[in-house]
DNA sequence: TCTGGGGTCCTAGGACCC
DNA sequence: TCTGGGGTCCTAGGACCC
C-alpha cells in the first residue's frame, strides 16, 4: 500500500471567518491586519487582485484602501482559533489519521480508495457544517501535497481539488514552479538554488544530490527526494511537546519609561503563565527582550536581551513576573523610545514530571498557589483577559496595541453572540 | 504618524571530557 | 622539547513556516 497525503488548506481563513458572520462582506475586499493594526495579513481574493502583498504594511497601501473601498479589520485570535477548531473537528472522523499543521492547514493520511471524489466530498461537507471554504492537494509526499493544494487554489477550473495522480506529466508541471514556491524553499535558498542554475521545482528534482546537499544542507536534500515522490516527512498525528512558549508585543505608540515597559512585560509574563498553566507545563529558564523600533532610522537603536533560571520550575505568575521584570531592570537602559518588549521561556517540563525538592514549600501552601492560578485563570476565561491581574500589569496601558476595527468574539463569549433577527 | 507574533529545525563553533 | 582526536553538549545565528 503506498501512503498518500491530502492537504486540506483553509482558503483566505481569517477573511473567511469574518464572512461568515457578517455576509455583508461577501464578494467585498476585505483585509485583515496583524496585532497593532500594523501588516495585512489576511487578503480576500479581491484584495490580492489589486496587488497588496502578503505581510505588507497597511498604512502604505491606504490610497488602495480607500479607492476601493476595502473592508480593513483587525485580527480576531479568540474567532479564528474557535473556527479552526470547528474545521478540524469536521476533517478527523473522515481519515485514518491527521495533523493538524497550522490554525487553516491540516495534513490527512488517506487510504487507497480515497481520491478526487472524495475531497470533492470533504470540502462540501466543510463547507456545509463551518461555512469555511477550502482547498485539497493531493500526493505521494507531503511536499507535493502541499503543492497541488496551491495549484488547486490558484487555477479555478479544479474547482479547489487537485490529485496529482491525475497529472499525466509531473515534469511539465514542475517546471511551471518556480523554487520559491516550494514549501521550505525561501527567498535566501531560491537565490542560492538560481546561483547554480536552480531555479523550478523540476530542476530541483532533477538536480545534482551532493551540489543539494553542499548548498541547502539536509533540508534541501529531503525536499528535493520529497518532488521525486520519496516520502522524508512524515504525518505528525501527535503534536511534539512545546519547547517554548512567548509572550510579546509591540507597542500601540512609543514608551520610553521604565514603569511602563514594566508593566507591558509584566502583562506578558502573566500571559505566559497563563499559557504554561494551559499546558500543564513548568518552565525554567526565562528570558527577556526590550527594542527600540528597527524601522525608525533617525532614532538611536537600542536592544537587548537577558536570561535568567528560575529557582525552581514554576508556571505560577508572579514567579514570573518577578524574574522577568528583574532581568528588564538589567537591561533598561533610559533616554531610548522603546517599541517592544517579551518574555520567552523554555526548558520546560511536564507538571507531572517534577521532582519534589527538599526545600520545598510545605504541601498544603503549594496546594493553595495552585489553587489561586486556578481561580484567576477561571475568572479570566469568565470575564475576558486580564479581568483579574496583578498590580504590576498597570491599569491604564496607554501602551497597549492597537486593535481599532476588530469584530465581536461570536462563538466564544456568550455576550457577544451574534443576533439573527426574523 | 503608521511595519505582527509565535514557533520549528539545522549548522557551526566553542567548551569540555577522556 | 614534544602537545591528539573523537564524542557530546551547549549556544548563537540563520533560515524557514503560518
Amino acid at each position: 500500500m503506498k501512503t498518500r497525503f491530502a492537504l486540506v488548506d483553509c482558503n483566505n481563513f481569517y477573511a473567511s471567518c469574518e464572512r461568515v458572520f457578517d455576509p455583508r462582506l461577501i464578494g467585498r475586499p476585505l483585509a485583515i491586519l496583524s496585532n497593532n493594526d500594523g501588516c495585512v495579513i489576511a487578503r480576500s481574493e479581491e484584495v490580492k487582485r489589486l496587488g497588496v502583498p502578503m505581510g505588507a504594511p497597511a498604512h502604505e497601501h491606504k490610497a488602495t484602501f480607500e479607492k476601493n473601498a476595502v473592508v480593513v479589520m483587525s485580527s480576531n485570535y479568540a474567532l479564528y482559533g474557535d473556527m479552526s477548531a470547528r474545521v478540524m473537528e469536521t476533517l478527523r472522523p473522515c481519515v485514518p489519521t491527521m495533523e493538524v499543521y497550522s490554525i487553516d492547514e491540516a495534513f490527512l493520511a488517506l487510504e487507497d480508495w480515497q481520491g478526487v471524489e472524495f475531497a470533492r466530498e470533504l470540502r462540501a461537507r466543510v463547507r456545509q457544517w463551518t461555512g469555511i471554504p477550502v482547498s485539497i492537494g493531493i500526493g505521494p509526499t507531503k511536499t507535493l501535497a502541499k503543492m497541488a493544494n496551491r495549484l488547486a487554489k490558484k487555477t479555478l477550473e479544479l474547482g479547489g481539488v487537485l490529485d496529482l495522480e491525475t497529472v499525466r506529466d509531473m515534469d511539465e508541471l514542475l517546471s511551471r514552479v518556480p523554487c520559491e514556491d516550494i514549501w521550505g524553499i525561501g527567498k535566501r535558498l531560491a537565490v542560492r538554488l538560481a546561483a547554480g542554475g536552480i531555479r523550478t521545482a523540476c530542476d530541483l528534482k532533477h538536480g545534482e544530490a551532493a551540489w543539494v546537499r553542499k548548498t541547502l544542507g539536509v533540508v534541501g536534500e529531503r525536499i528535493r527526494l520529497e518532488l521525486q515522490g520519496v516520502s522524508c516527512l512524515t504525518l505528525e498525528e501527535v503534536p511534539a511537546p512545546k519547547k517554548g512558549i512567548a509572550s510579546a508585543k509591540s507597542f500601540g505608540r512609543p514608551v520610553e519609561s521604565l514603569r511602563e515597559l514594566e508593566e507591558a512585560l509584566a502583562t506578558y509574563a502573566a500571559r505566559a503563565a497563563e499559557k504554561l498553566r494551559a499546558g500543564r507545563l513548568l518552565a525554567r529558564q526565562v528570558h527577556v527582550f526590550v527594542a527600540t523600533n528597527p524601522f525608525s532610522a533617525r532614532q538611536p537603536q537600542y536592544s537587548a536581551g537577558a536570561q535568567t533560571a528560575l529557582v525552581r520550575p514554576s508556571n505560577h505568575t508572579p514567579d514570573l513576573i518577578a524574574a522577568a521584570l528583574e532581568l528588564l531592570r538589567e537591561i533598561y537602559r533610559p533616554g531610548h523610545q522603546y517599541k517592544k518588549t517579551g518574555i520567552f521561556v523554555t526548558d520546560l517540563i511536564a507538571e507531572s514530571d517534577l521532582q519534589p525538592d527538599l526545600f520545598d514549600a510545605a504541601p498544603e501552601a503549594a496546594g493553595r498557589v495552585r489553587e489561586l492560578d486556578q481561580i484567576v485563570d477561571g475568572l479570566n476565561r469568565k470575564l475576558g483577559r486580564n479581568a483579574i491581574r496583578y498590580g504590576s500589569m498597570g491599569v491604564k496601558s496607554r501602551w497597549a496595541m492597537r486593535q481599532e476595527r476588530r469584530s465581536r468574539k461570536f462563538t466564544t463569549r456568550w455576550d457577544e453572540l451574534p443576533v439573527a433577527k426574523a
